[in-house]
DNA sequence: CTTATATATGAATGTTTATTCATATGATAA
DNA sequence: TTATCATATGAATAAACATTCATATATAAG
């Protein structure tokens, strides 16, 4: 048979079966993916931890994170356009807050899977 | 005074007082920010959808993802390095699945925030 | 012991990406 | 208007990465 490339090819078929059943077409899974790598750069994932207590403009978010004001903006504009955050503007400073809770949720599931390890 | 670089410098010490309260340290970061990217490339992800039904032999995901045999085991190894896969022998096949209930959890969120744009 | 099969690994290459520096924009205040 | 402050952008460089091809290992079968 041609599909006897282990021991339980039927059992396999079906997980893919299952699989496909739900699986995002490429359209979507390069948009998550996409947004995997934008929280996926240590100091991009340090500005999502200090937002996570709420709005904050550059300056601090610079202050919070350490490294300088350019690299920054450049990482949230990355996270910006992959809908990781929103921002609003007041007067002369941009307020940025994380996108929804969902990225928090994201974010919480890494953590709790860190503790997972022994 | 040398905070006023918005208009809400104490809301923003808060906010960034109670983020650093729970900020997972700089080596923690790392490791969670090394686990978003094993899970940000569109063929990594793929494997991991495959798998979010169960078990799958190497050739078996292959097939299902495309790609050849190769590109699929490097990939593989990133994602068992960074502890989003787990695998177990049998016999000639190796068998992979989803390392726990947070990497599916991950990704669910993120499927959700896929459907939260407009 | 030899062959076949399933999976893994190493090295090379082309692409992507983060960071930096310099400068631009946009908003406010003088 | 001009000056100043907060943030954004562009270009350049250097480091990180995915993919491929060739080959190695490990298990099983003959």
């Amino acid at each position: 048979m041609m599909s006897d490339i282990c021991k339980t090819p039927e059992e396999h078929e079906g997980v893919i079966a299952k699989a496909l059943a739900t699986m995002p077409d490429d359209g979507e899974i390069g948009i998550m993916a996409a947004r995997f790598k934008a929280i996926s750069e240590p100091s991009r994932l340090k500005i999502l931890l200090a937002l996570s207590a709420g709005e904050l403009c550059v300056e601090h978010i610079t202050k919070a994170v350490g490294g300088n004001q350019s690299a920054v903006s450049h990482q949230l504009t990355t996270l910006k356009y992959n809908k990781i955050v929103k921002c609003r503007r007041d007067g002369k400073n941009m307020l940025y807050s994380v996108d929804d809770e969902h990225i928090m949720a994201m974010i919480e599931a890494a953590k709790e899977h860190l503790h997972h390890d022994e």
